[in-house]
This record gives C-alpha cells, sequence and structure tokens, in this order.
DNA sequence: TGTTTATCTTTACAACGTAAAGATTGTGGT
DNA sequence: ACCACAATCTTTACGTTGTAAAGATAAACA
C-alpha cells in the first residue's frame, strides 16, 4: 500500500533517499497519547512542519527540487497533503516567500542594531545584511526575488513584502532626515529610494548569480566580495 | 492507439495548431523533392525553426510556457525532435539566451551610436538601451538573467554573454578615462564596473518584477519611470 | 545503384501538479 | 456516552512534462 510513492528517482534529480520514515506510519493506533514518535494518521502541526521541510528542501536542492511531492517526502506525508493545506504549489511557495521575507527583516533590523550607530552606519549595516542574508540563503532569497510563482494577493506575502519596503524606504528617508508622506513622493525621493534597492539588489542578484566572478577574480590580492559592497557603496551610499 | 499528442490542450494552453509551414522547401538544397502541400519529413533548417518559435512562445506564454514540447508545436514537429538538435531543455534554452544577449548588445551598441555623443551621453543611453531592451523582450530578459537552466560551458552562450560584460567594462573605462588591463583592476575600478552594473541590472529586475510599482505610483503627476531612471542615474553616473 | 548517415517520428517511462474520492480522527451537540 | 459532522490525511487517477530508445524517411555518398 506505501509503494506508489518513494520511488527511485532514476534520472537527473537527486536520490537524497528520506532518511527515517520507516516503521513510523501504520504502527500504533490504539494509543493515541499524542506525544508517540509514531505519525498519527493527523500530525497536528502538519502545516508548519511541511513549511520546515520545504525551506530544508529549497536550500538543499535549489528551486528546481522545490515540488510538492518532494516536501511531502521530506515531511514523510502523502504527496497530497500539502495540496490541502496550501491549495497548490503557489499557495506553498508564496507562504515560505513570507515566511523568508520575515526573516530577511528581521536580519536587517538585528543589523541596524539600538541606537549606537549613526544615521550612515546603519544604512551600511542595513545594506551588508542585506547581502549576507542573500548569501547565508540563497534559495530563500531566489524564491522570493526571482520567482514567478508567488501570489502577491495573499495578506501574508503581501504584508511580510511590503515590511520590506516601508523599512528602506524608512532608512533612506533617515538618511535625508525628511519625514515620507505615505502617499507621495518628490522625484529626488523617489530616485534616492530606487537607486538603493537597486544598487544593493542588482549587486546581490549578479553575485548570487556568479556573474560577478569575472569581476572578483580581478581584484588585488585578498579583496574579498565584502570590500567590494563596501567600496561600491562607499561614494554612492553617502551621498543621498 | 492513442494519440496523446497534439490533440487534447485542455487545461490552460493555447491549441494554436501550426499554421503555416507551407513556404518550407526553403531551397538550402540542390534537390526540392518537398511536395508543396504536405510538410515534408526533413525540414531543411530545423534548428533555426525552433530558436524562432522558442523565443515566439517565452514572449507569449512566458517562462513557465517555454517547454520543449510546447516549442515543438509551435514549430509543428514532433515533440522529440527538439532533443535532436538541442540535447535537453537546457541545451534550447541556452541557445535561445545566446540569441538574447547577441540581441541585447546590439541594442545597447546601436543606442551609443556614432561618435556624435559625449562620454557621459554614450553611458546615459547605454543604460536606458539596458532597460528598454528588457522592457521590450521581458521573457527574453528573464531568460538570460534570471533562469539557473542555462549552460554556461555552451561557447555560443559564454562568449555572447562575456561581450556583454566587456561591453559595459569598456563603458565604464572610457568615462574614467582609463585603460582596464584585461587581467587586474584596482578596487575602485572594479567598484565602479560593479556600481553601474548593479544599479542598472537591479532596476531593471525591480521593473519587470513591478517592485517599483510602489514608488511609480507615488511619483508626482506625470512622472514616468524612464524620468525616475534618468534622475537615479544622474547623480550616480555622472561621477565615476 | 545500394549503403550509410542525418534527421524526424513513435513509443515508452518516471516525475510532476492537481482533482476527486476514500479513510481516519478530532469536535461539538444532544 | 453517543453520534453526526467537519477537518485532516491517503489513494487513485489523469494529463502534463523531459528524456531515452527504437523505428521511419530522406539526403549524402560510394
Amino acid at each position: 500500500m506505501r509503494k506508489p510513492e518513494q520511488a527511485p528517482a532514476k534520472t537527473h534529480p537527486r536520490p537524497r533517499k528520506a532518511a527515517g520514515r520507516t516503521a513510523s506510519s501504520r504502527a500504533g493506533r490504539g494509543r493515541r497519547t499524542s506525544r508517540a514518535e509514531t505519525a498519527p494518521y493527523h500530525h497536528g502541526a502538519l502545516r508548519d512542519a511541511l513549511l520546515e521541510a520545504a525551506e530544508r528542501v529549497l536550500e538543499r536542492d535549489g528551486l528546481p527540487g522545490l515540488t510538492l511531492r518532494a516536501v511531502a517526502r521530506e515531511a514523510g506525508v502523502s504527496h497530497a497533503a500539502p495540496t490541502h493545506h496550501f491549495g497548490d504549489l503557489t499557495g506553498l511557495v508564496s507562504e515560505l516567500a513570507a515566511i523568508g521575507f520575515r526573516q530577511f527583516n528581521a536580519a536587517m533590523a538585528a543589523a541596524c542594531g539600538g541606537g549606537e550607530l549613526s544615521i550612515n552606519e546603519r544604512a551600511m549595516a542595513r545594506a551588508k545584511a542585506y547581502v549576507a542574508y542573500a548569501q547565508a540563503h540563497p534559495g530563500m532569497y531566489g524564491l522570493m526575488f526571482r520567482t514567478e510563482r508567488l501570489d502577491y494577493s495573499r495578506p501574508s506575502l503581501h504584508e511580510a513584502a511590503e515590511a520590506s519596503f516601508a523599512g528602506l524606504a524608512g532608512a533612506i528617508a533617515a538618511k535625508r532626515q525628511e519625514k515620507i508622506s505615505g502617499d507621495a513622493l518628490t522625484l529626488d525621493q523617489a530616485a534616492a529610494i530606487a537607486r538603493a534597492w537597486s544598487l544593493v539588489h542588482g549587486f546581490t542578484m549578479l553575485l548570487l548569480d556568479g556573474r560577478l566572478g569575472d569581476i572578483v577574480d580581478r581584484l588585488p590580492e585578498g579583496c574579498s566580495t565584502e570590500q567590494l559592497l563596501d567600496a561600491m557603496l562607499k561614494t554612492t551610499v553617502m551621498k543621498d
């Protein structure tokens, strides 16, 4: 009864057999203490478990490996279980992206720290945290910024992504010592925001795609990508 | 027997039966044994026809619609025909991306024009051509810059992409009135190149993803994205 | 002319997303 | 306590995709 799934995966995808999951599923029906390690018919917190499994699959196998069935295997449930919680692949991916945006925002907020940093130092710290998050979680960052399968009409995703934008705009406003009136921008303000975001986002994308490799390889001895980022930002960030 | 191909298309994809296909005589060879109406078994120039079909499919249906079978349908051949010419989907996509890079480079070179522009004007023209190409061919641009399924070990793709980088680096060098010694860069030079590329690339990606919508909507009356790009570049491009 | 080779088609298979129906368990009403 | 109902998870099924392999056809070549 359990055989049609978890097939050998003969072609190109990573075999990467699911580790555990052997004697678990059909074991105890009688006792229902909800503390047992055995997987009962009702998981109890499958939705969160699926999202965690999805993040593992994403960072391990990359975006093309992030499939509904792979996530279900990773979580140890039937291949159709995710559908019930997320509707379809777009739903799962969008909820995962929302988590990513929250992590991302938290990382940048933490980098800004308390009040012991100057405005300029905070802007630099935020930019570095931006790139650092993407390097630490390339799968997540790719999911958030390069997938067409995101449904921004989902409140959780829309909200988390909006917070990301608001944080950026707020930082720019603080640097210019202006207050942004939520509904209107001058051309200069808009250009400053677009410039900062485009610069950091573009650098991150090119870096993750390995397209800056040609540049990094030609740097003087001992120069890292962080120094490159630093040098790149120094003239631009300082002048807004 | 079953007729698994070409009939159903029940869900979203377009049926779009092969239309023309009569003018496939296409000379090229000494012998024209091709019947006037019926398609000859041997196409004659299927490789190029597939690439053109792929570009049509891409711009019409987007990246997710660009499948081997869809391209074969568009070209009016069997679903396995592309495999013979490109090996696999990565091969087809990579060759198409190479074409995209060549179009892209040609567009930027044309925008720089002859010698009637100043160095700064040429840099601006190049940046605007960059964004304009992406807006005119969003599918192609997405294919070139956001797909993981590219095989840069293919000479055609590697070469075309390399030319893109060389053109950019050359433009920066011209602006700084330096000559770049192909094998080494100072940190300042590298930062200038990374800055220009990141800025334009990031802006383009955010624009195509609709993530600048919040900014554009808050612009003063009658401000277009071109003006935003202009304002964004003006301070930065001018100072390198 | 006959053979060989390149090109295209047919057939086949595993993986995928998704819909629908069945099985199991938690929950609320009486 | 009991039972109907709803939520959760599994099975089954279908159409899609990429890709391998074998068959058919036309061009090239001896």
